[in-house]
DNA sequence: TGTTTATATGCTCAGATGAAAATATCAATA
DNA sequence: TATTGATATTTTCATCTGAGCATATAAACA
């Protein structure tokens, strides 16, 4: 579960490749088709879509010559279940977070507890 | 909302931020004691604090002559925010692109639509 | 039919460039 | 002195290009 989400956040780590992915959730691409829409030469583009197949978050589709490249939304979700994980944080939860802060950097001049 | 999203990208990439973002996300730990609990030095851990600061990531809070690092969950919604436009492929809500795609593949040599 | 020839599409490799990760060392601060 | 930050340096990795090669389709010719 963890060791899968690596995958997918070095692949998102690329501006480029989360453009490729956003391209991808709308119609299904070629790479002649994607690397026409970026100032880059193909193999760039290439390199960035085996990126993103070795990240689990698109697959590739042989059809006669061409390679169509579908968006692998399961992959995407692996890196979202990691994030989703500090939501905790967001919703008021256990939003305590910043009085546990405050608190800390004033009591700890007074104590030093554990 | 896009750009801001950049910086938290980079700064998720690296397995070993992650994992400080775990950390923190229980308690807010000096550079000391996450160095403690990683096999590398403490300029190397400083510098990965470095990157997720700037990715808004975690926030500094100066107290005497320790600087505790915090949890800034803000920071990650951004990128969670991002990948969560991708939601609408998991549940099902608009979850044809397996259709779609195979549809693509096998009329593709026959016609073509739009 | 069958076989060239051309064109379109895409892959892979070697190499240049730059960024990132980690170390060792020195400086700053309470 | 203890803790942390900053800098210079090395090593590793990422990105991109250009050139060359491979394959599928289509057209031309026997």
């Amino acid at each position: 579960m963890n060791g899968a989400a690596q995958g997918a956040f070095r692949a998102l780590a690329d501006p480029t490749r989360r453009a490729i992915l956003m391209k991808l959730s709308h119609e299904n691409l070629s790479i002649g088709t994607i690397s026409d829409q970026f100032p880059m030469t193909r193999a760039a583009v290439k390199k960035h879509l085996n990126i993103l197949e070795e990240g689990g978050l698109l697959s590739v589709h042989i059809n006669g010559r061409e390679r169509i490249n579908c968006l692998r939304p399961e992959g995407i979700k692996s890196a979202f279940e990691w994030i989703q994980y500090f939501d905790r944080f967001w919703d008021g939860k256990l939003g305590k977070l910043q009085e546990v802060v405050e608190k800390e950097e004033k009591s700890n001049s007074k104590e030093k507890e554990k």
